[in-house]
DNA sequence: GCAAAAGTGTTCACGGTACACCCATGT
DNA sequence: ACATGGGTGTACCGTGAACACTTTTGC
């Protein structure tokens, strides 16, 4: 099973990743064996690796997900923050009595990360020894989820709004090639609310981040929508030294 | 010594403590044992405890500080950031061979937190095993550090800039009473360049978070400065919501 | 009275907000 | 043609930036 004389003891990474899909804000889980209990993508960062590096590793493994751009945003480190849960594991069949057991009984603090995807980048991965599903949920109807993993997206929200008033948001969450509507509507997913059509045109077009590709979306009843990609090197360059300043 | 059987194996914390004095930023630091070197103040979290409790725990012990708002801002985990370091310990003689130089020889990861503290609330604290003394430094002219401190110090500074953006600064660096001049000192010292006096004034009272006090700094060549403090039920509030929307 | 530094005021440009109007597309 | 939603324009206000003048204090 795992290789758990590999792994730092008492130490996890949870993974945070949003998608935007349908105008909604998503998150990713997978669905905990014989228990209607979701979690996030996470788990053990070996001894021979650094902590980020690991991070990505896992990802990898569980959601299939690669080069993929993770923040560190908080460590949860209650002291009954996992507590009973080897238990209930144990109870479920997912892990057996004995080492494994005693591994996952440990007190265990989780640094979390996040991260933004493009929705369709996650194929159904094969589901591995802890999960039998993988699925994006909306951020207003998310399921039970396991641990103190409701606080983990709670606060990743929190610390992804504040990242949106300092850097510019969508490279990671759109297509390639995306409609100013449509990364209106990814601002008004993760804000919580409405913005007026033209004034965000000309904030984010003012940003000079956005390159007129000269196409248009066809297909709506209405006027066809310019698409747009990202000076990728202006954003990179907006990404490092913020969109403004204050003083 | 050390009770390393009540410690969580293979983490640390790390404190990297702001103070303002004189015009400048300063970062608390401990003097290494026999060695010229200089340290965050840091240490281990015991298993019964909170990560968070325990950071402020250690900070008591360490320097003295009590009722500190500390702040997360970053996990150091590479793999090999702490290799050799119990070695230069032993050398020496801050440790001795065995249990204890085994505990340090583990890989080490290390949470950080920044923290604001008014200069003067840092009395000259006993010396502990580890340390001789305690000191500011000016950011300006650190000395050596330890394994990646310096880092730590970097990574800190940053987040407190990014800090100033989006929120108000002052309450945990200033005295209770300070002039405009002050506070401008500090937000120049943190920022690293200068700003109008006359717009800063203007900008911060625009915020509503300074009370008058009535009276002045007197004692100056000069004209004598109001006397401000903060309005603290403003100044929560902002901090929890934050100066300005982007959006 | 003079230097030093604080308090106050004015002007200008730009960005944000709140709108109304026209244009392309599919049915 | 018409409904739908995208593109463009304008007027107003508030904030931020640059800068000049007056006031107070200690020597």
């Amino acid at each position: 099973m795992l290789p758990i004389n590999d792994f730092i003891p008492g130490f996890s990474v949870d993974c945070v990743i949003f998608g935007f899909h349908a105008g909604e804000l998503k998150v990713l889980l997978l669905k905990m064996k014989n228990w209607e209990r979701w979690a996030l993508p996470g788990g053990f960062i070996e001894k021979k690796e650094d902590v980020d590096q690991g991070a990505h590793r896992v990802l990898q493994v569980r959601t299939g997900l690669d080069q993929i751009q993770l923040q560190q945003f908080y460590l949860f480190g209650k002291k009954e923050r996992n507590a009973g849960f080897s238990q209930l594991l144990a109870q479920r069949g997912v892990i057996v009595p004995g080492e494994e057991a005693t591994w996952f009984s440990q007190r265990f603090i989780s640094l979390a990360y996040y991260s933004l995807v493009e929705f369709s980048l996650v194929k159904e991965p094969s589901p591995d020894y802890l999960s039998e599903a993988i699925t994006w949920f909306p951020m207003s109807e998310l399921p039970p989820l396991v641990l103190d993993h409701a606080d983990m997206v709670g606060k990743a929200i929190d610390a992804l709004r504040e990242e949106l008033y300092l850097r510019p948001v969508g490279r990671d969450l759109l297509p390639k090639e995306f409609t100013m509507p449509e990364l209106q509507g990814l601002y008004e997913a993760v804000l919580g609310y409405k913005l007026d059509r033209r004034n965000f045109r000309r904030k984010m077009l003012s940003y000079d981040l956005l390159i007129d590709t000269g196409t248009k979306r066809t297909g709506g009843a209405n006027k066809a929508p310019i698409l747009y990609r990202f000076d990728l090197n202006k954003y990179e360059y907006a990404l490092k030294h913020g969109l403004k300043k204050a003083f």
